[in-house]
RNA sequence: GGCGGAGUAGCUCAGUUGGUUAGAGCAGCGGAAUCAUAAUCCGCGUGUCGGGGGUUCGAGUCCCUCCUCCGCUACCA
């Protein structure tokens, strides 16, 4: 029975078109599951849209059309944008679905049955923009700092209240046994430490309303139609509405392994998430990974591309993989990073073009050339072989911790050495001097070398090494290998085919 | 203000529990080779390791202090 593992990322706002930090999160969660499923891994992917809200339904309005419209519109525009960029997500959950409603409603109520939810009534001000209420002392010129063109709203609403403080304790010691057991609940580091100054700050009785009295665009209250579901609580349930809560089998998926989220939302993920499913009396996950920041401000207006800093254009510079290949080789997986056009188009040309590419090249070609496209059946192990196992450790040690850029660096490792493997063992002079039996040695250790590369670069360019794997005279495509596969690949007696060139160079303008 | 992260070659970064002349990739310069998308391979770095002080036989690596950038959080005495 292979072991499951349910990564999730968040789900997207319905408010506007993706762009690149919505693409760099699926992409690296994409890269955790294609290489989930090379261990074999039986993965759920979930990714998904946020479609309630007062935002989402002004911006409906604004546009003249009817919420649910609006709100399918964006939807189709982002599974497109998944579709072109290869993202394997096994289901794509919005929150205006009836099973997500139906699974809110059953969570909410099991909250409610247990004690944690109270009626009250908040007063404050209310900032549409953030659909939260604010601290009077948070504003600027009586006016939310985020949202200075908006007005806030003095409000006294009834609402329901989760009683947050009363899992402060359970959250710590969650906390504490996940560092103990050496799987921390949050990463990176530095946002666990954050978030737990947070919730080590919560008094007993701190409670957080969970209900909105005046935003009919969003999930009714269970038994008070006249509430609707605070959108935070309601967007959070979807990780558990897509495994089919809370009907029995649920369990087969839940709980996720991983929830890849970004900087803005870790206090959600981190601290309210586990109290509510706590509360409902539901495992929580076991992890939150936190990704950093793509810092766009040096290409957005950079003129070195001629083009804006748009997804359509980040995607049409050089294609889906180079891009996807390019975010998760620049941007480390738990930290920030620069995207620019100058370092897209680097490692486009010497990492793909001239690495991985070349290196394709001459390998299929040689194999063709002196060994009529048939991969010599020679299983004597060499220096290359012996590196690539190192390579494969590597990878598998920096994938495990889902450190994506390490993982590629492994990889990519191997790629230079088996093109100093080449240079010192010299397949021309070997078959003009009729060293039939080194040459077939070095040649089938290249095609086995080849297939272990293209296994280990399939999470992060799955269109791309599908042409090499089949070049390779594999059937298929990489994602539908396993695990032995790449720690003893199989390629002797293989037909190779030649291909055109994986990556090719535009003509140098200068 | 408090807590946390970071400050190492032009750029992106590695640097285990302190130990010989501080490393890699990219970019740059010179050479070799020809299977390959003129791709590849080999050779080439006098870096205030943010500043200052201290501990030590010895510190990028520990302690103190200051500076800069970023994140979370708080404005109380």
């Amino acid at each position: 029975m292979a072991d499951k593992f349910y990564v999730t990322t968040a789900i997207d706002y319905s408010n506007g078109s993706p762009h690149l930090g919505h693409a760099f999160e699926k992409i690296g969660a994409d890269c955790i599951a294609r290489y989930r499923r090379l261990k074999g891994h039986r993965v759920s992917f979930v990714i998904g849209m946020d479609e309630h809200g007062q935002k989402v339904a002004q911006s409906a309005e604004e546009a003249g059309a009817r919420p649910q419209d609006w709100v399918d519109g964006i939807a189709a525009e982002f599974q497109e944008a998944w579709n072109e960029l290869a993202i394997s997500h096994t289901d794509f959950i919005r929150t205006t679905e009836a099973r997500h409603t139906r699974a809110v409603q059953a969570l909410l109520s099991r909250i409610h049955e247990a004690g944690f939810i109270e009626p009250g009534v908040y007063s404050g001000y209310y900032c549409v923009g953030c659909e939260a209420f604010k601290l009077e002392k948070d504003l600027v010129d009586g006016k939310c700092p985020e949202h200075p063109t908006r007005d806030v709203k003095w409000v006294d609403e009834p609402n329901f209240f989760f009683k947050l403080g009363a899992f402060r304790d359970r959250l710590l010691q969650t906390y504490e046994a996940s560092e103990a057991a050496g799987r921390p609940f949050v990463q990176p580091t530095s946002k666990f430490n954050e978030i737990k100054n947070v919730v080590r700050d919560w008094q007993p009785d701190y409670s957080m309303s969970v209900s909105r009295s005046r935003v009919p665009w969003g999930i009714p209250w269970p038994g008070d139609e006249t509430h609707t579901i605070y959108v935070w609580f309601d967007a959070l349930i979807n990780y558990l509405s897509a495994t089919g809560f809370p009907d029995p089998g649920f369990e087969d998926t839940w709980p996720a392994e991983v929830h890849i989220i970004g900087p803005d939302i870790v206090r959600f993920h981190a601290a309210i998430w586990p109290a509510m499913l706590m509360a409902a009396g539901i495992p929580i996950p076991r992890s939150v990974w936190c990704h950093g920041w793509i810092n766009t401000a040096g290409a957005r207006f950079s003129k070195s591309a001629g083009v804006s800093l748009t997804l359509r254009n980040a995607i049409d510079r050089h294609g889906p993989d180079a891009l996807r290949y390019f975010l998760l080789r620049e941007v480390p997986w738990d930290a920030d990073g620069n995207f620019s056009w100058e370092r897209l188009d680097i490692r486009y040309t010497s990492e793909l073009a001239d690495g991985y590419g070349n290196l394709t090249s001459r390998i299929l070609s040689m194999i063709s050339r002196y060994r009529s496209g048939t991969v010599p059946d020679a299983t004597q192990e060499t220096e290359l072989d012996r590196a690539g196992d190192s390579a494969i450790q590597g990878f598998q040690r920096a994938m495990d911790q889902h450190l994506l850029h390490q993982g590629g660096d492994a990889a990519w490792g191997l790629v230079s050495r088996a093109n100093q493997f080449v240079e010192e063992e010299a397949p021309w002079s070997l078959a003009k001097e009729g060293k039939t039996e080194d040459l077939d040695r070095v040649l089938a250790s290249l095609a086995r070398s080849l297939t272990r590369i293209t296994l280990m670069a399939s999470p992060f360019m799955p269109e791309k090494t599908r042409v090499v794997w089949q070049g390779l005279g594999f059937k298929g495509s990489p994602s539908e290998a396993g695990w032995k596969d790449l720690s003893s690949p199989r390629c002797g007696g293989h037909t190779v085919t030649r291909i055109p060139p994986l990556f090719p160079k535009p003509e140098v303008v200068k």
